[in-house]
DNA sequence: CTTGACCTTCCAGTGACTGGAAGGGCTATG
DNA sequence: CATAGCCCTTCCAGTCACTGGAAGGTCAAG
């Protein structure tokens, strides 16, 4: 199967799909005319691929995922602590953007938001410390 | 003042405010030695930057907002389009990241976490579609 | 006079792609 | 057989906002 075809039932671009190969996440034969041929296995990691990054995991948490999902005799805390891990960095992140929220959204309401200079936005960030 | 103590003040490593210059954001004088000579505006700005960086604002936005500030005859319509734009940006990756944390405390929470390789997370992420 | 802590510039790397150029292959139609 | 319009290939550069490090200059203290 062809990268484009590939990548339509992985759910990845093309050019991500070559990216993952340059990093070694993927491993597809070439038919001789030097396209690239993803066999059920390709296309099986790809997808599982997909998924873990739309989950959030990084490319390296990816290829440690992906080791373990191969590895028939892995033991699950292993998987369980990376995916604990990644949570609590999720959670960080909500926490942080969240208070961004809280606090834009308090000045967004505070700002008249008409043609007169005067913003509590504006005031808020160059304000005295 | 020099670097490290204009970063002290406006809470912005060194290296940082040299790209901030490198890009245009701020222009402090020179000494005779070569070394950046910060006013008490440059902090100023510095400091404003500082915080709109830690509302989440883009440095283009930053450049903007800056360049709002500076503009006394602005409109607060126009600050406030720009964070209310934002606003919707970090709604969006809020809910994207509740998103991944659902499913993932879901299957932390299934999945056993022991010797054994039975994994509903890796089951997940390499299931059928 | 040396030490150590500053400062300078410049180059390279981060993460995870993404865009684009230059060139080759494949298929269908005239 | 030629051409058009896709697909494929590689390689290079750019994204964003820094960050690290090398090589070298400056300054105050002891």
């Amino acid at each position: 199967m062809n990268i484009s075809d590939a990548g339509a039932r992985a759910g990845l671009p093309p050019k991500t799909i070559r990216y993952y190969e340059d990093i070694g996440l993927v491993t597809p034969d070439r038919d001789p005319n030097g396209y690239r041929s993803f066999s059920d296995v390709d296309i099986h990691n790809l997808t599982f691929l997909s998924r873990a990054r739309a989950l959030g995991f990084t490319i390296e948490d990816c290829r440690t995922l992906l080791a373990l999902y191969q590895d028939k005799s892995r033991a699950s805390s292993e998987v369980k602590k990376l995916a604990e891990g990644h949570l609590d960095e999720i959670e960080r992140k909500i926490a942080d953007l969240t208070s961004m929220r809280d606090t834009l959204t308090h000045l967004v309401h505070a700002c008249h938001g008409d043609d007169r200079p005067e913003c509590p936005i504006l005031n808020e960030m160059g304000g005295p410390d």
